[in-house]
DNA sequence: ACCTGAACACCGTTCAAGT
DNA sequence: ACCTGAACACCGTTCAAGT
């Protein structure tokens, strides 16, 4: 889907492209040749707009932040701090599930977008707020670790070595796994996502750790 | 360091050396042609032994997956769940210690090896053993996410945005973080890797999570 | 059976040159 | 000021050829 090449490029056309590109075939996809393309420009071109491809990674985090926080900016606060953070977060998830890549790419960027940073200083506030000591608001930070922005990188996808994929040869080396995903599979036969609902997963770890947070804070 | 030209290669040495060479130059340096010229051969020579590099990516990933089974044998068995499984994953972040390169790349794997599959049998047998239903079980392994694993990525630390590397034009945007992160600085002034601990925060993190899920069994 | 050289299709990026 | 063509140093990978 090339774009019209008589408008000018600019940082933000660029990073625009590449959050569709990224939405539309994956971070893989996303490289300057294929984006200058995206653009009717030459790659060579980019690089007036942008420093180097780092510098489009990192900006299209940035675009995904200020997405995030435009969104969460429309819960509206509610006296229990645990209700607003929960649906702060389950907000900031939304924007995650549009665009798939970019849990991973969050991940790889070491220094913090400023748009990143804005959405940590607010749930500092909403925390700090709602009775919680800096120190134990850092504790949680850390504890929530990326939960915090609205995502889990799933490491082992249960539901995905459902019973069926695992060889007959393998099962017997894995007897509680094979025994745990034979059980969920009896009882939760058509789940739409596969064995695993992942909003419904999301929701119970973030659960756990906040109502963990809340009775941390009341004992302090 | 190129090794022995005369031993000849094999898929094992091919793998032992991609982890040494990711532990000591980061995966980036990864590539075919340095990895060869590591094991003194050529890249070509390398297709022999492994399908193509996902396959070498996969399988440091065994490699990595195994010494952490290695290590977590080593723990003997308490009658407390969560002693045990606490010690375990606290014994298979030192695994991870030793390979940094490994959380990021765990997390780029789709298909769980088979090592890291026989790695969480053991971790929801001594959870099923300690109370547990396999229902429950499957919800702690959602929760604890990679830190079941013994890691846990930081998107953002807290500790690396230091009020000090803070602009000031910034900081007025950031009223809370920067609040948090100058009484963290003020209470702990000679923290070792910097203002955050990670060794600290990764086991309130995993208490907090083993604590919930410990109530969830009580109460089930 | 095991290893290699030459070659292909791709990267990101520089730099001098165009308008 | 903005864009481009040619070129460079790298990738992963194929394939025919060597021993």
């Amino acid at each position: 889907m090339t774009t019209d090449a008589r408008i000018p490029l600019s940082r933000e056309r660029v990073l625009r492209a590449a959050v569709q590109l990224a939405d539309e075939h994956g971070l893989r996809a996303l490289t300057m040749r294929r984006l200058a393309e995206e653009l009717g420009a030459e790659a060579m071109s980019l690089y007036y707009h942008v420093a180097k491809k780092e510098d489009v990674l990192d900006g299209i985090v940035d675009v995904v932040a200020e997405e995030i926080n435009d969104a969460v900016a429309r819960v509206e606060p509610s006296p229990d701090w645990k209700r607003t953070v929960r649906e702060r977060i389950l907000t900031a998830r939304q924007v995650f599930l549009r665009h798939r890549w970019a849990p991973a790419l969050f991940e790889t960027r070491s220094s913090a977008s400023i748009a990143v940073l804005r959405y940590y200083d607010a749930l500092v506030g909403l925390m700090r707020d709602g009775g919680f000591s800096y120190d134990l608001v850092h504790h949680a930070l850390h504890a929530l670790g990326s939960r915090a922005l609205g995502f889990s990188q799933e490491l082992f996808d249960p539901g995905a070595s459902a019973s069926a994929e695992v060889p007959a040869e393998l099962a017997w080396q894995l007897p509680n796994l094979v025994g745990m995903l034979s059980e969920i599979a009896h009882e939760d036969p058509d789940s739409t996502l596969g064995f695993c609902d992942d909003q419904t997963e999301f929701e119970f770890g973030l659960d756990v750790i906040l109502d963990g947070l809340d009775r941390l804070r009341e004992r302090a």
